[in-house]
DNA sequence: AGCATAAATAATAA
DNA sequence: TTATTATTTATGCT
């Protein structure tokens, strides 16, 4: 039912493989090719232009027409949906891309007073932790994995750092642990 | 002393603000714009080819010359660095990605094994220093930041650390002393 | 199709 | 450079 079979990410931008028979190209009168193409392209202009889905996803609700979420623009490039979504979304995205590339021309100032409300966001700093806040946040984490939000606002409070620092914080803990369990499987028959 | 001032992760990507003067577009016979436009482009093309600073940088360490990692990558297409070391780095990326790009156009399958393979090189294990041998090397460097050949030789028997280890730790510590005092100097008037 | 968040990737402190 | 934090992408669930 979805048009791409394969989930890898990357297989959106490979050439097509020899297999791909002719007679699929088109479904219920919509040309699945060209589809593949523009979304292939989409995904390189995107690029090219400097924005992420979501900034894409946040400009569209911004400007009048459809809005989409990131995990939509995710998708239509992936083309991990239906080919009466794809063929309903392309030409939403085909207009805002058009003038995207043209503010682009015209200067940086231009693209991103389009893309909108917080376009220059600066990366937030690194955050470096006290020796005592890791002691603690470790001894925390050997016990929950998964604190919940009052856990977490109790523990930015305590330790006096952002609570979404904290959130992240255990979301890249869980990763580590998850990363150190994979290595030891594979070590282990 | 580094290209790019603005840390910003768009920056390399948006077109030239109006505002740079054609003065300072070479340093030491470097051309700086150059450089620029490559930076630019590499970072397109890589992504028009789904690859990752991670991918980059091992296919790199498995190929002959030098190995660059994933933070080298990063900061390479951020300008991240002085001109001198983007002149250096530059002709590595741009003869690898000219064979990434001819592989890719004989389809995945040659891309990937340019990628994929193992990494013949291996690069050597970090050497993690016990604390009292930390306390002598640190007590040395107090009193003499440039230890003799056999000054060194007598530190590394005596430790039980390969001689080129200690070589390399005061060079790292040197530099860390110098990176010091720089920031103090800011602070200060 | 969006929300929440896991996974992957990029950026940066050390 | 490596280790770790931050951001972006992808996906299970509804």
């Amino acid at each position: 039912q979805l048009i791409n079979h394969v989930p890898s990410s990357l297989e959106g931008l490979m050439p097509n493989t020899v297999g791909n028979s002719t007679e699929s190209t088109t479904v219920d009168g919509i040309n699945l090719d060209e589809i593949k193409e523009f979304a292939k392209q989409f995904k390189i202009r995107r690029l090219s232009l400097g924005l992420t889905q979501t900034q894409v996803g946040q400009a569209l609700s911004a400007t009048e027409g459809p809005a989409y979420s990131q995990s939509a623009i995710c998708r239509f490039e992936k083309l991990d949906i239906t080919p009466k979504s794809a063929q309903k979304i392309k030409p939403v995205l085909e207009r805002w891309m058009l003038e995207a590339e043209e503010r682009y021309k015209n200067g940086m100032q231009n693209l991103t007073e389009f893309i909108g409300s917080e376009p220059s966001k600066k990366r937030k700093r690194r955050t470096s932790f006290t020796p005592q806040a890791l002691e603690l946040l470790n001894k925390f984490f050997e016990r929950n994995t998964h604190p919940s939000g009052a856990e977490m606002t109790e523990l930015a409070d305590k330790l006096n750092y952002d609570r979404e620092v904290i959130r992240v914080w255990f979301c890249n803990k869980r990763q580590a642990l998850k990363n150190t369990i994979k290595k030891l499987k594979q070590e282990g028959p």
